[in-house]
DNA sequence: CGACATGTTGAACCTCATCAACCGACGTGG
DNA sequence: CCACGTCGGTTGATGAGGTTCAACATGTCG
């Protein structure tokens, strides 16, 4: 445990794949054992401290990665400065673009982030040798495909206070996952919010002013409570998934 | 091929795939001559009058495809009726998802379409005989997710008059795409508009009345001309570019 | 301690939504 | 044949939600 640690810090040195945290949530779950060997040789930690660029959209990014810890964003920036987050990546999920060296956005850490790290031709190869791997690749795809467009909705559509109270949502979602199994029946949740007050604007099309408002106005609604600006409780998740407007099939 | 627009009514014959005109395009171009023999004997054609719903997330869709002709657009609403387009498919698209019968959205003929469907289970052995097949689909859908993150700057970040911009925009490329290989150099285009006000200010998340008078705006500042309503002109796609204030690699 | 980054709150302004009237095209039934 | 309703689209008046600008609070780090 306390050698894996400082593993982290040479930058160079690599992560045994069999005693990785993240490994059952990510693609590398498809692996057997002994296909993990491959894995392990091609692999390479990288720490990455807050507000560094990953990839940018200008050069080709060579390779590719799995999040290990931390929080990652996806940006992209009209030219007068405007900026938009159009994903944002934790622990387990799949960093970059298979086929494809050119990037279509920034990947900046939103916090300091650990990356298990592939060349891409080496990962691409994978890929070739390891159709589960592949397939499970696809299939996070059309996960993030299907996040996307739930994104769209709440951009095109909510208004500022169901856009905070729906990324609040998702993060104490998220938490209650983590925590236990059966996440539907959760009435409330805690989490620490992982980006700053300018991130989530910048994810939910709106100003920090907009997005402080909307905050002090969820708590004073008593749907929020928060400690020390990051510390959160939910205390009760259907109110406010109440709030957040969740799209709801309609019955024709 | 008058035999073959006869085909197209009565719904349960068989198009023969190597006349078809989009195939080169869509997905199944990543097919042999006698690989294409496989599909010919699993593809039906449909034919689905404007309006109609192609697939809803309620019900299970058992069924995937390729447009031969006509738009469609895929929806998401809020349980008040608020509506968003997070998605708008031509021809050569794929439709449905594969691997999962659950849908997150509905899909909706924005115009009379043509699909060659294939029933979900017979599409996915298909793909797990033909690598290739699987291949291009990811590619497909790897680009669709880019559409989708360049879309949510847009619903994020642009002005009214910067959404209305960028959609004429994108279908004028894609016109000017069609017409002739070298799509960079055009100085104008023209193109017939798919849909309707009202699905533009869903796609855009809009109003019907602002788009309407952007429209205008854009029209008294000669960026555009249209006849009819529909048939739009645009004498000069570098100005519509400057109005739709597309993204830009930013250097830092 | 002062400098700087992060977050909150207030006031004024502006873009876009809302409500409403109107127009032309089209189809339908008396 | 015309009155009628409907649909897609335009235009105007008004107002609300969110942005912008500005001041202030809080916390952190040298």
């Amino acid at each position: 445990m306390d050698r894996l640690r400082t593993n982290f810090h040479t930058n160079t040195t690599i992560e045994r794949c069999d005693t990785c945290t993240v490994r059952h949530r990510a693609v590398c779950g498809a692996l057997s054992k002994e296909e993990l060997g491959y894995l392990n040789r091609l692999a390479r930690h990288k720490k990455v401290p807050a507000g560094q660029v990953i990839m940018s959209d200008e050069e080709p990014a060579d390779f590719v990665g799995i999040i290990n810890s931390g929080a990652i964003k996806l940006t992209k920036t009209l030219a007068d400065g405007r900026q938009q987050i159009v994903g944002l990546q934790f622990a387990s999920d799949f960093l970059g673009r298979a086929y494809n060296s050119r990037n279509a956005y920034f990947a900046e850490a939103a916090t300091d982030v650990e990356i298990c790290s592939f060349l891409r031709e080496d990962f691409e190869a994978l890929l070739k040798q390891f159709p589960d791997l592949e397939n499970r690749l696809f299939q996070n795809t059309l996960n993030e495909l299907d996040a996307a467009r739930e994104w769209m909705l709440l951009l095109g559509r909510k208004t500022a206070q169901e856009k905070v109270a729906s990324f609040l949502l998702m993060l104490a979602q998220k938490s209650s996952l983590l925590g236990c199994g059966h996440s539907e029946t959760v009435k409330f949740a805690t989490f620490t919010l992982p980006i700053t007050r300018t991130d989530m604007a910048d994810y939910l099309g709106l100003t920090i002013e907009t997005v402080s408002r909307q905050i002090t106005r969820l708590k004073s609604r008593k749907i929020i409570s928060i400690t020390g600006n990051r510390e959160f409780l939910v205390p009760d998740m259907s109110a406010l998934t109440e709030v957040a407007g969740q799209d709801q099939p309609l019955d024709d």
